[in-house]
DNA sequence: CCACTATTGAGATTTGGGTTTCGATAAGGG
DNA sequence: CCCTTATCGAAACCCAAATCTCAATAGTGG
Protein backbone atom coordinates (compact mmCIF):
# COMPACT_ATOMS: atom_id res chain seq x y z
CA UNK A 1 0.00 0.00 0.00
CA UNK A 2 1.14 3.29 -1.07
CA UNK A 3 1.84 5.25 2.43
CA UNK A 4 1.63 9.86 2.28
CA UNK A 5 4.72 10.14 4.19
CA UNK A 6 6.28 13.84 4.78
CA UNK A 7 9.21 13.25 2.12
CA UNK A 8 6.79 12.22 -0.61
CA UNK A 9 4.86 14.97 -0.53
CA UNK A 10 7.15 17.37 0.35
CA UNK A 11 9.06 16.18 -2.96
CA UNK A 12 5.60 16.56 -5.09
CA UNK A 13 5.27 20.03 -3.52
CA UNK A 14 8.29 21.07 -4.25
CA UNK A 15 7.71 20.09 -7.89
CA UNK A 16 4.64 21.72 -8.31
CA UNK A 17 5.56 25.14 -6.32
CA UNK A 18 8.51 25.12 -8.62
CA UNK A 19 6.81 25.74 -12.42
CA UNK A 20 9.32 24.64 -13.69
CA UNK A 21 11.42 21.03 -14.64
CA UNK A 22 14.03 20.32 -12.01
CA UNK A 23 16.84 17.83 -11.67
CA UNK A 24 17.04 15.47 -9.16
CA UNK A 25 19.90 17.27 -7.79
CA UNK A 26 17.82 20.43 -7.52
CA UNK A 27 14.51 18.89 -6.74
CA UNK A 28 16.55 17.21 -3.42
CA UNK A 29 17.54 20.70 -2.90
CA UNK A 30 13.94 21.86 -2.90
CA UNK A 31 12.61 19.04 -0.54
CA UNK A 32 15.51 19.94 1.81
CA UNK A 33 13.45 23.08 2.91
CA UNK A 34 10.23 21.43 3.17
CA UNK A 35 11.91 18.59 4.92
CA UNK A 36 15.58 18.93 6.12
CA UNK A 37 17.70 15.87 6.23
CA UNK A 38 15.77 14.59 3.28
CA UNK A 39 18.06 11.64 1.86
CA UNK A 40 19.16 11.29 -1.85
CA UNK A 41 18.44 8.13 -2.46
CA UNK A 42 14.60 8.83 -1.15
CA UNK A 43 14.92 11.50 -4.25
CA UNK A 44 15.05 8.95 -6.67
CA UNK A 45 13.26 6.53 -4.97
CA UNK A 46 10.37 9.03 -4.99
CA UNK A 47 11.06 9.98 -8.69
CA UNK A 48 10.33 6.73 -9.69
CA UNK A 49 7.33 5.61 -7.67
CA UNK A 50 5.41 9.21 -8.60
CA UNK A 51 6.15 8.64 -12.17
CA UNK A 52 4.62 5.48 -12.30
CA UNK A 53 1.81 7.19 -10.51
CA UNK A 54 1.98 9.39 -13.62
CA UNK A 55 2.55 12.23 -11.24
CA UNK A 56 5.44 13.52 -12.62
CA UNK A 57 7.14 12.84 -16.51
CA UNK A 58 10.66 13.19 -16.85
CA UNK A 59 12.23 15.69 -19.86
CA UNK A 60 15.07 14.93 -21.24
CA UNK A 61 17.52 17.68 -23.13
CA UNK A 62 20.03 17.09 -25.31
CA UNK A 63 23.33 16.32 -23.25
CA UNK A 64 21.66 16.87 -19.76
CA UNK A 65 20.48 14.43 -16.72
CA UNK A 66 16.73 14.15 -16.95
CA UNK A 67 14.31 16.62 -15.49
CA UNK A 68 10.81 15.97 -14.41
CA UNK A 69 7.72 18.22 -14.06
CA UNK A 70 4.31 17.45 -12.97
CA UNK A 71 2.52 14.97 -16.03
CA UNK A 72 -0.82 16.53 -17.97
CA UNK A 73 0.51 19.64 -19.12
CA UNK A 74 -0.89 20.61 -22.58
CA UNK A 75 1.84 20.08 -26.01
CA UNK A 76 4.95 22.20 -24.77
CA UNK A 77 8.65 22.53 -25.30
CA UNK A 78 11.50 24.11 -23.17
CA UNK A 79 13.75 26.85 -22.90
CA UNK A 80 17.78 25.75 -21.49
CA UNK A 81 19.14 29.09 -19.76
CA UNK A 82 22.95 28.63 -20.83
CA UNK A 83 23.65 30.97 -17.73
CA UNK A 84 21.83 29.23 -14.99
CA UNK A 85 20.70 26.36 -16.47
CA UNK A 86 17.31 26.33 -15.51
CA UNK A 87 14.94 24.86 -17.71
CA UNK A 88 11.82 26.87 -18.54
CA UNK A 89 8.43 25.86 -19.68
CA UNK A 90 7.90 27.19 -23.75
CA UNK A 91 4.53 27.45 -24.60
CA UNK A 92 3.30 27.01 -28.33
CA UNK A 93 5.38 25.03 -31.42
CA UNK A 94 5.76 26.07 -34.56
CA UNK A 95 3.99 23.06 -35.98
CA UNK A 96 3.80 21.53 -39.63
CA UNK A 97 6.56 18.86 -39.02
CA UNK A 98 5.41 16.74 -41.61
CA UNK A 99 7.01 18.71 -44.18
CA UNK A 100 10.62 18.45 -42.66
CA UNK A 101 9.89 14.44 -42.21
CA UNK A 102 11.87 12.55 -44.49
CA UNK A 103 10.05 10.60 -47.17
CA UNK A 104 9.47 7.18 -46.17
CA UNK A 105 10.13 7.78 -42.07
CA UNK A 106 7.45 7.41 -39.89
CA UNK A 107 7.06 10.75 -37.52
CA UNK A 108 5.16 9.91 -34.01
CA UNK A 109 6.71 13.02 -31.88
CA UNK A 110 8.86 15.84 -31.56
CA UNK A 111 11.33 17.67 -28.88
CA UNK A 112 12.23 21.63 -29.14
CA UNK A 113 14.64 22.60 -27.35
CA UNK A 114 15.59 26.60 -27.06
CA UNK A 115 18.41 27.52 -25.80
CA UNK A 116 20.28 31.31 -24.63
CA UNK A 117 19.30 33.40 -21.81
CA UNK A 118 16.63 33.36 -19.70
CA UNK A 119 14.76 36.83 -18.67
CA UNK A 120 16.73 36.77 -14.98
CA UNK A 121 20.00 36.38 -16.73
CA UNK A 122 19.14 39.04 -19.27
CA UNK A 123 18.40 41.25 -16.94
CA UNK A 124 21.62 40.54 -14.53
CA UNK B 1 53.17 16.78 -35.20
CA UNK B 2 50.02 15.07 -36.18
CA UNK B 3 50.83 11.71 -37.65
CA UNK B 4 48.17 10.21 -40.67
CA UNK B 5 47.82 6.54 -38.92
CA UNK B 6 45.64 3.99 -40.39
CA UNK B 7 43.42 4.29 -37.31
CA UNK B 8 42.82 7.94 -38.10
CA UNK B 9 42.34 7.44 -41.48
CA UNK B 10 39.52 4.64 -40.54
CA UNK B 11 37.70 6.71 -38.12
CA UNK B 12 37.56 9.72 -40.21
CA UNK B 13 36.35 7.69 -43.44
CA UNK B 14 33.97 5.82 -41.06
CA UNK B 15 32.59 9.02 -40.25
CA UNK B 16 32.21 10.15 -43.67
CA UNK B 17 31.03 7.55 -45.28
CA UNK B 18 28.16 6.60 -43.01
CA UNK B 19 26.18 9.59 -43.76
CA UNK B 20 24.65 10.08 -40.54
CA UNK B 21 26.01 11.00 -36.75
CA UNK B 22 27.68 7.74 -35.08
CA UNK B 23 27.82 7.17 -31.67
CA UNK B 24 31.56 5.88 -30.11
CA UNK B 25 30.42 2.84 -30.15
CA UNK B 26 29.04 2.61 -33.83
CA UNK B 27 32.23 4.59 -34.70
CA UNK B 28 34.14 2.24 -33.21
CA UNK B 29 31.93 -0.92 -34.70
CA UNK B 30 32.68 1.22 -38.05
CA UNK B 31 36.32 1.38 -37.81
CA UNK B 32 36.52 -2.16 -36.96
CA UNK B 33 35.62 -3.26 -40.15
CA UNK B 34 38.49 -1.12 -41.99
CA UNK B 35 41.28 -1.74 -39.30
CA UNK B 36 40.36 -4.60 -37.03
CA UNK B 37 41.70 -4.46 -33.77
CA UNK B 38 41.41 -0.89 -32.99
CA UNK B 39 40.60 -0.29 -29.77
CA UNK B 40 37.82 2.08 -28.18
CA UNK B 41 40.54 4.30 -26.68
CA UNK B 42 41.68 4.92 -29.80
CA UNK B 43 38.38 5.75 -30.43
CA UNK B 44 37.86 8.29 -28.04
CA UNK B 45 41.49 10.04 -28.77
CA UNK B 46 40.52 10.69 -32.23
CA UNK B 47 36.95 11.82 -32.19
CA UNK B 48 38.94 14.97 -29.50
CA UNK B 49 41.58 14.96 -31.88
CA UNK B 50 39.12 15.41 -34.63
CA UNK B 51 37.08 17.90 -32.58
CA UNK B 52 40.58 19.74 -32.11
CA UNK B 53 40.97 19.90 -35.79
CA UNK B 54 37.51 21.05 -36.58
CA UNK B 55 36.54 17.51 -38.83
CA UNK B 56 33.66 16.54 -36.68
CA UNK B 57 31.23 18.06 -33.97
CA UNK B 58 29.49 16.18 -31.40
CA UNK B 59 25.27 15.75 -32.08
CA UNK B 60 23.68 15.85 -28.88
CA UNK B 61 20.05 14.28 -28.47
CA UNK B 62 18.00 14.34 -25.04
CA UNK B 63 19.50 10.71 -22.94
CA UNK B 64 21.58 10.10 -25.17
CA UNK B 65 25.09 9.96 -25.15
CA UNK B 66 26.77 11.74 -27.90
CA UNK B 67 27.33 11.13 -31.57
CA UNK B 68 29.29 13.03 -34.00
CA UNK B 69 29.03 14.24 -37.52
CA UNK B 70 31.59 15.31 -39.70
CA UNK B 71 31.81 19.42 -39.87
CA UNK B 72 30.45 22.21 -42.00
CA UNK B 73 27.27 20.77 -42.81
CA UNK B 74 24.20 23.12 -43.31
CA UNK B 75 21.86 24.32 -40.46
CA UNK B 76 19.76 20.56 -39.84
CA UNK B 77 18.09 19.01 -37.39
CA UNK B 78 17.88 15.06 -36.32
CA UNK B 79 15.58 11.76 -36.75
CA UNK B 80 16.22 9.79 -33.89
CA UNK B 81 14.69 6.00 -34.12
CA UNK B 82 12.78 4.48 -31.33
CA UNK B 83 13.25 0.89 -33.16
CA UNK B 84 17.09 1.27 -34.38
CA UNK B 85 18.26 3.71 -32.51
CA UNK B 86 19.76 5.34 -35.20
CA UNK B 87 19.84 8.96 -35.61
CA UNK B 88 19.40 10.73 -39.17
CA UNK B 89 19.69 13.91 -40.61
CA UNK B 90 16.73 15.75 -41.32
CA UNK B 91 17.62 18.98 -43.99
CA UNK B 92 15.22 22.33 -43.35
CA UNK B 93 13.99 24.10 -40.35
CA UNK B 94 10.80 24.86 -39.06
CA UNK B 95 12.15 28.41 -38.76
CA UNK B 96 9.93 31.65 -37.11
CA UNK B 97 11.25 30.79 -33.05
CA UNK B 98 11.24 34.20 -31.91
CA UNK B 99 7.15 33.75 -31.79
CA UNK B 100 7.15 31.25 -29.48
CA UNK B 101 10.20 32.70 -26.95
CA UNK B 102 9.07 34.03 -24.02
CA UNK B 103 8.75 37.61 -23.13
CA UNK B 104 12.25 38.68 -21.82
CA UNK B 105 14.43 35.73 -23.21
CA UNK B 106 17.01 36.25 -25.62
CA UNK B 107 17.16 33.33 -27.71
CA UNK B 108 20.32 32.43 -29.35
CA UNK B 109 20.09 28.98 -31.14
CA UNK B 110 17.74 25.81 -30.97
CA UNK B 111 17.70 22.27 -31.36
CA UNK B 112 14.75 19.95 -32.93
CA UNK B 113 14.66 16.37 -32.88
CA UNK B 114 11.88 14.24 -34.41
CA UNK B 115 11.29 10.58 -33.22
CA UNK B 116 9.47 7.59 -35.01
CA UNK B 117 10.54 4.81 -37.27
CA UNK B 118 13.34 5.57 -39.82
CA UNK B 119 12.48 4.36 -43.30
CA UNK B 120 14.38 0.81 -42.92
CA UNK B 121 12.28 -0.02 -39.42
CA UNK B 122 8.89 1.60 -41.05
CA UNK B 123 9.88 -1.57 -43.90
CA UNK B 124 10.35 -4.16 -41.80
C1' DC C 1 -3.42 2.37 20.45
C1' DC C 2 -0.89 -1.67 18.17
C1' DA C 3 1.27 -4.25 15.13
C1' DC C 4 2.65 -4.65 10.59
C1' DT C 5 5.36 -3.22 7.09
C1' DA C 6 6.30 0.62 3.68
C1' DT C 7 9.59 4.04 3.82
C1' DT C 8 13.58 6.42 5.26
C1' DG C 9 18.78 8.01 5.82
C1' DA C 10 23.44 6.86 5.46
C1' DG C 11 26.68 4.77 3.19
C1' DA C 12 28.26 1.02 0.26
C1' DT C 13 27.87 -0.45 -4.36
C1' DT C 14 26.93 -0.50 -9.19
C1' DT C 15 26.85 1.40 -13.68
C1' DG C 16 28.31 3.37 -17.92
C1' DG C 17 30.70 6.68 -20.36
C1' DG C 18 35.06 8.22 -20.74
C1' DT C 19 40.24 8.76 -19.55
C1' DT C 20 44.88 7.37 -18.21
C1' DT C 21 48.88 4.33 -18.00
C1' DC C 22 52.42 1.83 -20.06
C1' DG C 23 55.11 -1.05 -22.94
C1' DA C 24 55.04 -1.92 -27.93
C1' DT C 25 54.53 -0.20 -32.61
C1' DA C 26 54.96 2.49 -36.63
C1' DA C 27 54.71 7.35 -38.93
C1' DG C 28 57.71 10.26 -41.27
C1' DG C 29 61.50 13.98 -41.08
C1' DG C 30 66.29 14.11 -41.92
C1' DC D 1 66.98 3.82 -43.84
C1' DC D 2 67.29 5.28 -39.13
C1' DC D 3 65.80 7.55 -35.03
C1' DT D 4 62.57 10.13 -32.57
C1' DT D 5 58.32 10.13 -30.69
C1' DA D 6 53.22 10.27 -31.82
C1' DT D 7 50.08 6.76 -31.55
C1' DC D 8 48.38 2.34 -30.52
C1' DG D 9 45.91 -1.67 -27.72
C1' DA D 10 44.75 -3.54 -23.41
C1' DA D 11 43.57 -3.01 -19.06
C1' DA D 12 43.35 -0.33 -15.05
C1' DC D 13 41.25 3.56 -13.49
C1' DC D 14 38.01 7.66 -12.83
C1' DC D 15 33.71 9.99 -11.89
C1' DA D 16 29.16 11.27 -11.22
C1' DA D 17 24.58 9.51 -11.45
C1' DA D 18 21.78 6.09 -9.85
C1' DT D 19 20.71 1.88 -7.12
C1' DC D 20 20.96 -1.18 -3.33
C1' DT D 21 21.55 -2.71 1.70
C1' DC D 22 20.06 -2.61 6.21
C1' DA D 23 18.80 -1.10 10.65
C1' DA D 24 15.72 2.49 12.37
C1' DT D 25 11.43 5.00 11.83
C1' DA D 26 6.79 6.16 11.05
C1' DG D 27 2.14 5.69 8.28
C1' DT D 28 -2.12 3.33 8.69
C1' DG D 29 -5.67 -0.43 8.82
C1' DG D 30 -7.86 -2.77 12.29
Amino acid sequence: MQRETRQRRAIREALESAGHPLSPRELHEAAQGRVKGIGIATIYRNIKALHDDGFLVPVELPGEPPRYEVAGKDHHHHFHCRRCDRVFEVEGCPGNLTAVTPRGFKLERHEFVLYGLCQFCVAA
